[in-house]
DNA sequence: TATGAATGAGGCTTCATTCAT
DNA sequence: GATGAATGAAGCCTCATTCAT
């Protein structure tokens, strides 16, 4: 976010600005680091639940009732990463943990496996992903009046036809 | 774009600073008045489409066609648009041409005559448009290397899967 | 004056910006002649009206009553001036007609003639003119309602006590 | 001052550019907050010594030798209040401690008890203030090469019989 | 010769970063 | 270790001046 300041955030924080610097090298260290440790954490959490699922339809199903949890759990969280997406994701590197790529993996192994057709899991990874962001996006802007939550059967099932495709 | 300074903008339109105070009473009028000539002119053009044909499937059709040549044609703009777009969402008024209000009247209309099950046309919108905006995200970001037109028939019938429900 | 821009100059005198460039070689120019131009023909009135009187007391009568007029007739004129002298005082050139110099050469004639005491003619000069000036003054910011020439006799007996020490 | 920059008011005042946007919103304020701090102090200064003394005459005299001290003592500030007037008097309003004000007042006061001719204060203040103004201007500019103080008796004398109308 | 759009230097202001306390 | 005032680079904007039409 250009147009939170340091002053900002350090109030937000209830420190001084000064002292962000005993933590962070600079401004985009600290914003960067911020939205990393989210980012990766929520891959993470992905990873760990879809484990715990044999099928790509199980894995899909927590995965994305998990996101609309967080989103309704903690919207500011989630709106800020949802937001600075752009300006962070080009320095997202392959090794990091990646929400995306679980879902790219997941559906990947499901293909292998011909749980469901071949075709590129990169492409029906960013149809999944986008099929949910776009809602809370709708959410946040008003759009939408309804929490996520309520959404999720719609959202299970909307995600699951398209990787069948 | 908080990071693109006049002086940036100037010189790739091939003027001075100060010519384009000439034209927009400011660099904030400007990068909105650039975003809403866009946002609303692809509204148009979208509902100009849809008009041609009868049924959604049809209508879902040309207008993701759409989406995908103009995404092919001119990146640099669609990217713009779609990075762009969070600053901007907030201050679409319910009165201008938008490309998720032609998508969820089409929806809305197309429940009414019963071509596709009831739910709320706001929730497939934006569920539709997320299914794009997301494949041509990953685009940009290289996590998928086809260009947009050659993935509509997929992008097309994971759409029609999606409204239908 | 420093906020008024050229445009508005311009636009004042009916003209486009760049025809003023065709009369004055710069803003400045424009400025210092336009004050110039009505500060030597007020010194030369002022003269040309104290060369028809004998006495010192005639004198101050006839140019404080021109003064006056003057004030009451072009008030817009007699402001740009008042208001603009700090800025053009400092480039008086002692052979240019000036208003002060016509006072204190009047007055120093008189004391050459013993008409009033001895004293140092500026000083008197200078009493005179704040004299009348800060009561224009207080007409222009509205302390004072009553136009100047009602106040003429006032403000010419009050000249001729001061000056007679 | 429009031809002062902020960059000398800082390097005048020893900080960096920055440092003044603590302290005042923006440059306006800070030239305007200048300019009332003084013109007020000055107020209050001749209003507590016109108080020491119980005639016009008494007062007038210690307030016009507390200007000529204050002139001798900071010509630059007073300069600096004296020029930059014009551009401020517009915003002084009528609670604000003013100099001029003070004047009237006195003067005012003065007529009540009948120590002076009937006559508008207003302009009685105009001329006194306009006599004193005028002459440390001519110092100023440089027609007068005297200190202002060993002129006090002559203004003295001079605001004196103008009061008496 | 007049027009007014374009130029660009220079001013005001913001804010990430530093550093004395 | 924390604070927050000071720093100063860099951005936005204004406007005197130029110049193609």
């Amino acid at each position: 976010m250009t147009e939170t300041t340091i002053k900002d955030i350090a109030s937000a924080a209830g420190v001084a600005e000064g002292a962000l610097y005993r933590h962070y090298p600079g401004k985009d260290d600290l914003a960067w680091d911020l939205f990393k440790t989210h980012f990766t954490s929520l891959a993470l959490e992905l990873d760990a639940l879809q484990r715990k699922h044999p099928t790509l339809e199980a894995k899909l199903d927590t995965m994305i009732r998990h996101f609309c949890a967080f989103f309704d759990r903690d919207r500011t969280l989630f709106t800020y990463l949802l937001l600075s997406q752009y300006g962070y994701l080009a320095r997202v590197t392959w090794d990091m943990p990646n929400p995306v790529q679980v879902l790219t993996d997941v559906i990947a192994a499901a293909i292998k496996r011909r749980e469901v057709p071949k075709g590129d899991p990169a492409v029906s990874a960013a149809m999944v992903m986008g099929l949910v962001l776009q809602v809370a996006l709708a959410r946040i802007y008003g759009r939408i009046t309804t929490d996520l939550t309520p959404l999720a059967d719609t959202l299970v099932a909307a995600a699951w036809k398209v990787v069948r495709r």
